[in-house]
DNA sequence: TTGATTTGGAAGTGAGCACTCTCTAAATGC
DNA sequence: GCATTTAGAGAGTGCTCACTTCCAAATCAA
């Protein structure tokens, strides 16, 4: 079978890896999410991926590896779909008002529950964890300045109030998109997240 | 020594205990707080609390009734220090800004890395412990109901815009608050946290 | 004082943890 | 086809974990 991201690799010597990388991590993922990093152990982990122990460790170098494999996907694959689901924005309003859809999308329902592998990293490992205490910065910096940016764009093409402070407003969406995967945790409906959003919209205004 | 919350107990036969339960429990949020319960073991918990893990176990039940009991202590100081900082709110709107003030003040510098007791219950042990689960949500719930009780007293006192939903605005708030813990986990100075709460109150216009 | 009762504290215990070893299976290259 | 290389899988390993046991110390009721 394909053994790593790329379907045709350069074939070397040794038996072919028989499960797919990625969708081992992507179960990975789900258990990580749902349990947090110290909560899952060994056991869960190759039983949801689907692969002996051995096998994980031929793969990684230890548990944290496994994580951090888990969470780089985590990260490519909510960064493609955000790409995707920007596409059609064309206002910086538009732009802002698909990224809260998205995570309402994904702060309801079983999904909700589950949680979100960024905030869970920084609750369960950033104490304990220097080097993934600044990954998780990294990336929720990032998204911060990603809302920053659509936020002066809509200044400049007219869909957000030239009035407001893009920095400060950017980092408030931040918070209000981090606590709805927070509140999503506790089982929350559709409906009661995504009425959130054209509320949150008028700090734009 | 004093032994629980009330000092002058009927004190009944045998040993009184050396410390104080009340102090050691604000040691173990502490621990709980910035480690999460699973990363938290004993040796840690009794390490903070300066007591013996045979002294802790006479005490509570196991490693769990302390997180509990803890957990508990933890929302009557939060509640008791709520009741202090909104006393000079008179109107509605008032309210709000004191509210959001309290988790700006909690969500930046070495207090806001520590993180809050509740989102750490709500990521570590929402799956794996549903009546902890239950009581995260309760209390999710209880801040919310809040949060709309002051929209709506504002909107009879006039400090609020009465054409808003009382119901949603106050869910959204609470996404605001819960992500500043969220947020405030990364490392984020008073400044960056505080200057969110006037642009948070646009929701209320 | 004496006996009952409870705490303090350290040593002990079984279970479960992350991780390794070993052996077999399956692929490649000469 | 044989040597080499890598994967798969399960048994094994040492360690840490939550939790218990045991005994001395401290207090109260008689």
């Amino acid at each position: 079978m394909v053994t790593t991201t790329h379907a045709s690799e350069p074939r070397g010597p040794g038996r072919p890896r028989e499960f797919a990388l990625d969708e081992a991590l992507d179960k990975a993922i789900g258990v990580f999410s749902e349990l947090g990093y110290h909560a899952t152990s060994l056991g869960k982990l190759t039983a949801a991926m689907g692969i002996a122990e051995g096998s994980l460790y031929k793969a990684f170098r230890d548990k944290r590896a496994v994580f951090l494999a888990a969470f780089e996907r985590y990260l490519t694959l909510r960064s493609e779909q955000a790409v995707r689901e920007l596409a059609s924005a064309r206002t910086g309003r538009d732009k802002v008002r698909a990224m809260l859809a998205a995570y309402a999308e994904h702060s309801h329902g079983k999904v909700g529950r589950r949680g979100c592998l960024v905030v869970g990293s920084a609750v369960d490992l950033a104490s304990s964890d220097p080097d993934m205490a600044k990954r998780v910065a990294n990336v929720l910096a990032g998204h911060e300045k990603r809302l920053v940016e659509f936020i002066r764009q809509g200044q400049a093409d007219g869909s957000i109030s030239p009035g407001i402070d893009a920095a400060i407003t950017g980092r408030l969406l931040l918070c209000v998109v981090q606590g709805m995967r927070v509140v999503g945790k506790t089982g929350r409906s559709r409906e009661e997240m995504t009425s959130l959003i054209d509320n949150a919209l008028k700090v734009l205004d």
